[in-house]
DNA sequence: GATTTTATGTCAGCCTTGTTGACTTTCCAA
DNA sequence: TTGGAAAGTCAACAAGGCTGACATAAAATC
């Protein structure tokens, strides 16, 4: 009792933020929280035939405009085969282009056409708002702070790939 | 230039971190983190004939032994229908015992068996090593970051249900 | 006591989004 | 010129969401 939040060996850091207790605590912020994050795009996609895959291929090909369908394949982690019948609807629908490589005329390069970068614009909005208010509420340090243990939570390939983006101007 | 951290108006906090830019480091960090949190036990899971709404239902029931059908419905947030199919299979398989209500007979409570236990203490054991190691990448200072930012941006009624589970023991 | 409401379970059918496997076409590069 | 990589397609399947309809038991209410 005596040792309050100060740390048990007086070896400098506290560890009790590693205790069972807290570990399950961010795992259930972590649920509860990327429902929320996920919950105002949806209802945006509803109303129209999309869905969840629909936005995140949207949000990475306006991230990187003329990537490669393998290199999205990489960074959304799903089969061609998936993302093929997600990218097909979004061509087909007029939100995406899909352009023969000029140097290697297999590679097919993905741009969002105006349709698809209103879509886009829509969904990336409705989320910054929530993640806006959050930001707010939690304040600079906490951000940071937040960055910092998402960044840890990633396996190296995805932390290689946020890194990558991280310093990319949209 | 001048500025650097401490905000452009001198009305205190800075606000660079509400930038678009920032915003979208916190969207695209919440996606790539969030795969490394399941992948873990979704690895566990696809050697059995389970998938994530098996853990869920599993953590949860874990969490809050006794708890009644409805309650978990709006926890997880998904129809009775869905969730009775996952826990019809937890039952089948000596999982997941569902007693008649004492008060109440309509009522179901759900309790873990001591192979429900098993699995879930496996489960959440793996999330937990690289929800620990995350933790002690980023320090304590940022793990309360952590928290308060996922907090703001979980929906009201998550949030209250995260809050009432918060502070209860596991 | 009769009626209504609540809690649960179940059947059928649908959708999205993931999977594997097999196969074709295109086309770069050795 | 031929092997193999990149891209695309078709078929089949599974998990896990959804809606709607319906059944049953028990509690609550009139």
């Amino acid at each position: 009792m005596a040792e309050g939040g100060t740390g048990p060996g007086g070896g400098g850091e506290s560890l009790l933020f590693l205790t069972d207790d807290q570990l399950r605590r961010g795992i259930e912020a972590m649920f509860f929280a990327y429902r929320g994050f996920t919950a105002d795009p949806d209802r945006i996609l509803a109303k129209m035939d999309y869905g969840r895959a629909h936005h995140r291929a949207l949000h990475f090909i306006n991230r990187m405009p003329g990537t490669t369908v393998t290199n999205l394949l990489a960074i959304l982690g799903v089969t061609k085969q998936s993302l093929n019948r997600v990218l097909r609807s979004l061509i087909e629908d007029g939100l995406v282009e899909s352009r023969i490589g000029s140097r290697d005329r297999r590679e097919r390069h993905l741009y969002l056409t105006p349709k698809g970068q209103e879509l886009e614009r829509a969904l990336s909005e409705a989320q910054r708002a929530r993640m806006r208010a959050a930001y707010r509420a939690a304040g600079p340090q906490a951000v940071a702070g937040f960055w910092q243990v998402l960044e840890a939570m990633m396996d190296s390939e995805s932390r290689q790939q946020y890194l990558a983006l991280k310093d990319t101007r949209g």
